[in-house]
DNA sequence: CCTAACTCCTCTAGCGACTAGAGGAGCAAG
DNA sequence: CTTGCTCCTCTAGTCGCTAGAGGAGTTAGG
């Protein structure tokens, strides 16, 4: 093995491909202090520890599950001390499954509104045309208002 | 009546309040040439007609539904030509639709890894609590890899 | 006519969570 | 010793707004 890390190190490459976050990702979540800035090698290249590996694992999947950033700073704190009562965890987690029931909601909403859409669709020209059609006429739609996707958008 | 504005006319406060739409979003989607800038009073103050009034409805609406500001774009310039095949309206929305099932199918998958953590719970401390412990480990999980939500997280 | 309250104007900066790119240096293999 | 990869820092851009400063036009009441 020809490896310049000191044993049982990571480069940030290593890093990024063992947790599946990016490389410049890795390092805004350093910039932010979500991930402790680990040490450097002599070159001044950032070396991780298996606890930093761990930590962006937790990160990466927190964020998958669609934890917000300073949520997930909470959970890490929370991670850190385990003494203490999981309360605080399981609010977040609550709170996050209610968001996530109302998205799909919502989606549902947006889902059968679209569908009436391309399936009123008579393929001829734009004068004639559904989807245009429902997008002019508000009042045609069942959808109610109210932003459809709290973001605003469905990205 | 004490108006000041033309007759037919409306204020950006009147489009907003009748649209929906925020007074700086209006703005917005002026500069971004989404919605063309309106004819002004002799004292600087934009000034709206009834064709405006309909395109700031078709926007809301479309953004409502989560179309992106190009895909709008596009839509929109279809409206203005009302002689076209609408194929381009329909592909938009059928490419909407798409992206809105997948969504729902993956914001459902994220609430059974949510419901799985919130009723694994058992309200103790940190150390035992599997909010925390699915989150630490990733292999725990039924979850699949790659972004739960297109954009990241479910804003 | 004057004033207070309201709306409107432009402009810049900020949000979240990255992503892209420039310009340079370290490092492993041939 | 060169080639090519990875790494470094730094700045700026993405999307769709939102917030705020600082000023000007407008309306209702006194």
């Amino acid at each position: 093995m020809s490896r310049t890390e000191p044993a049982g190190m990571f480069t940030i490459g290593e890093a990024a491909r063992a947790s599946g976050v990016k490389v410049p990702t890795i390092r805004y979540y350093e910039e932010i202090g979500l991930l402790p800035a680990p040490p450097r090698t002599e070159g001044g290249r950032r070396s991780y520890g298996a606890a930093d590996m761990r930590r962006l694992a937790f990160i990466r999947h927190a964020r998958e599950l669609g934890f917000e950033i300073e949520a997930i700073r909470t959970l890490l704190q929370l991670q850190d001390q385990p003494d203490q009562s999981c309360a605080a965890a399981d609010a977040i987690a609550r709170d996050r499954l209610i968001e996530v029931e109302r998205r799909i909601a919502s989606l549902t909403a947006l889902k059968a509104e679209l569908q009436r859409m391309v399936e009123g669709c008579s393929h001829g020209h734009v004068a004639a045309c559904r989807v245009i059609e429902i997008l002019a006429d508000h009042g045609e739609c069942r959808h109610h208002h109210g932003p459809a996707e709290p973001g605003g958008l469905g990205r």
